[in-house]
DNA sequence: TGGGAATTCCC
DNA sequence: TGGGAATTCCC
């Protein structure tokens, strides 16, 4: 006798119990109204990639035989409770996926697991009827069959409106549970289920992706406080920022943020910002630095642009600009305001612009 | 006895009837859902003005007495039909808006004439129940009373979903109906309905206002070609112009379009778009145009902001930009194309910044 | 009210 | 699928 067969579990037959093996991947599938209809694919796997595509797996442990694994979207709530969400897809019935398992292989993967989204006017519907379902199985047993009084009736519905108030649409997780059949073949028999991580609706407006579509100029004074018109998919005004950065060879990270105000987010596809001042504003070349977009609340971000900072002018060429014609100023006014730079050493902006040579 | 008295009508008492003394204003009113309350003010009436408000109104012609005055939404269609959004607001109730008369001032107006605007999803249910309604008045005469059969109520299914498809959501009528009093004092007698002009809710897409929030330049070269970033409300992408115009001492006007592409148009806020050329391009001296957004559909527009056409760089002047750092050109390059004034004689878009000199 | 965004749907 | 807009709702 070694010192192993002294352990706890030694006594027991080891547990059987489902292991999540491929988690659903996270960000970027979309939760499926439904009137979009069915035909919409299923959640990914967290490694999959381009072309080794990968989805939702368990691994029944510990048992090898028959056996029926049943998936539900639950809410990320603990303990879990029953999304109004449902599955939808191959296998998919009554917002549930059932697969039946035989052996040896215990593993289930899970590549059509739709997540259909429900409107968010039903839901108070669909969470009462739940309760006053609940509410039969209670009753059952009493001697006489009865419905649910209007008393109890409005209970249930108060009930319902709360649960669908605290309920988040944009959100589910996967419980999948086990069902290993009794003497007689019946699968009755539950494992405790697992839960999988989050899946966020990637159209949800706080979990949508980033992109920067356009931008108005791509380049500008290491001075900064030049305005920028970018042109950008949904955001939120109070979730975004519009960060420059430039990583160095050391590891090191430069990075400063484009300045503006809720109001100078257009409409969620627009942000007129001011460009940050580049670490050294008195760079004597022109220096690369990337720009994406970063939402604060999860850190996502965009794929970054290109972004090139400029030395400032020199007092030279600056002086030789006092001389221009006025109406030429006002013109030039309507298009950089250095607003907030006033009284900085040498942090004008002022540039000239000749025309691109395309060859189209 | 004159010839007048030859007319038809003197041969009979002088027609009743309604006429509308006052339409209703055909824009700017929105429409509003069920959720959004009833508290948000009825239709004005089209020679409303800021600070004389006027509504609605109609006159009872060739009649002085009791009256009933019952007004209802109807379609643009010819004959109208009853649509299915509703009149809400003080003295209306399912949906019409019921007003008595007693004389002798035998006009009057509706000053509390809210559209409620009915969800899409429900339009079909609420054709299907008038159809059944209608069906089961067709049959009250049968000797038994009985429902529409499966086969019935499948065709009247189908009809409702025809009209559903047919009925748009985006305008009604006002019909008004006076009722006098028979002999026993009930207002059954109708006379023919006036039917008013349409009503465009302000919120469709096809009829919102237009506005320029923010453009990224007001100003630049008479040759035109030049990008601009404009910001603006709600636009669809194949109905709307950037128009530049001017209007002539003498009654004249000159008028050029901004262009742009479908794609050019971002999420239906922002619009990219190259300026037009102003009709003479060698002007030298600073010239003032506006510019404005124009629906193409019906002709609406924003309000106007200036524009200054700048005389174009002479010969000299471009000369001396040749000379530039070519490091500064890449940067120029970002901010101005001018792909397609290739070959122009004179043309090329070129302009020097200073900056604005602002008091804060 | 109008401003603004979330939600839902269409192709 | 994702792109894009219409529809609906919130304050």
């Amino acid at each position: 006798m070694n010192y192993l067969e002294l352990s706890p579990n030694t006594t027991h037959e080891p547990c059987k119990h489902i292991k999540i093996i491929e988690q659903p991947r996270q960000r970027g599938f979309r939760f499926r109204y439904g009137c979009e209809g069915p035909t919409h694919g299923g959640v990914q796997g967290a490694s999959s990639e381009k072309n080794k595509k990968t989805f939702p797996a368990v691994e029944i442990c510990n048992y090898t035989g028959p056996a029926r694994v049943v998936v539900q979207c639950v809410t990320v709530d603990d303990p879990p409770l029953l999304h109004v969400h449902s599955l939808v897809g191959k296998q998919c019935e009554n917002g549930m996926c059932v697969v039946g398992v035989s052996g040896p292989d215990m593993t289930v993967s899970f590549p059509n697991l739709g997540i259909l989204h429900v409107p968010r006017r039903s839901v108070v519907d669909i969470l009462e009827e739940r309760l006053v379902q609940g509410w039969r199985r209670e009753h059952c047993k009493e001697l006489q069959h009865r419905d649910p009084t209007d008393r109890e009736r409005d209970r249930l519905h108060r009930a319902a409106q709360q649960c669908a108030r605290a309920l988040d649409l944009t959100v589910v997780r996967l419980m999948f549970t086990v069902y290993l059949p009794d003497n007689n073949g019946n699968f009755v028999q539950a494992l405790q289920p697992a839960v999988s991580s989050p899946i966020y609706d990637s159209k949800a407006p706080n979990a949508s992706s980033l992109k920067i579509v356009r931008m108005d100029r791509t380049s500008g004074s290491a001075a900064g406080g030049e305005e920028v018109f970018l042109l950008c998919d949904k955001v939120q005004k109070d979730d975004i920022q519009v960060r420059f950065y430039q990583e160095n060879d050391d590891g090191t990270c430069w990075e400063a943020f484009g300045k503006f105000g809720p109001t100078d987010v257009h409409r969620q596809y627009a942000i007129v910002f001011k460009t940050p001042r580049y670490f050294d504003p008195y760079i004597t070349q022109p220096t690369s630095v990337f720009v994406h977009l970063r939402r604060r609340s999860d850190g996502e971000t965009s794929e970054a642009k290109p972004f090139i900072y400029f030395p400032q002018k020199t007092g030279k060429e600056r002086s030789h600009r006092k001389r221009k014609n006025p109406d030429t100023a006002e013109h030039d006014r309507s298009r950089v305001s250095n607003g907030h730079l006033q009284g900085y050493y040498c942090s004008i902006p002022d540039f000239t612009y000749t025309p691109a040579v395309t060859g189209d």
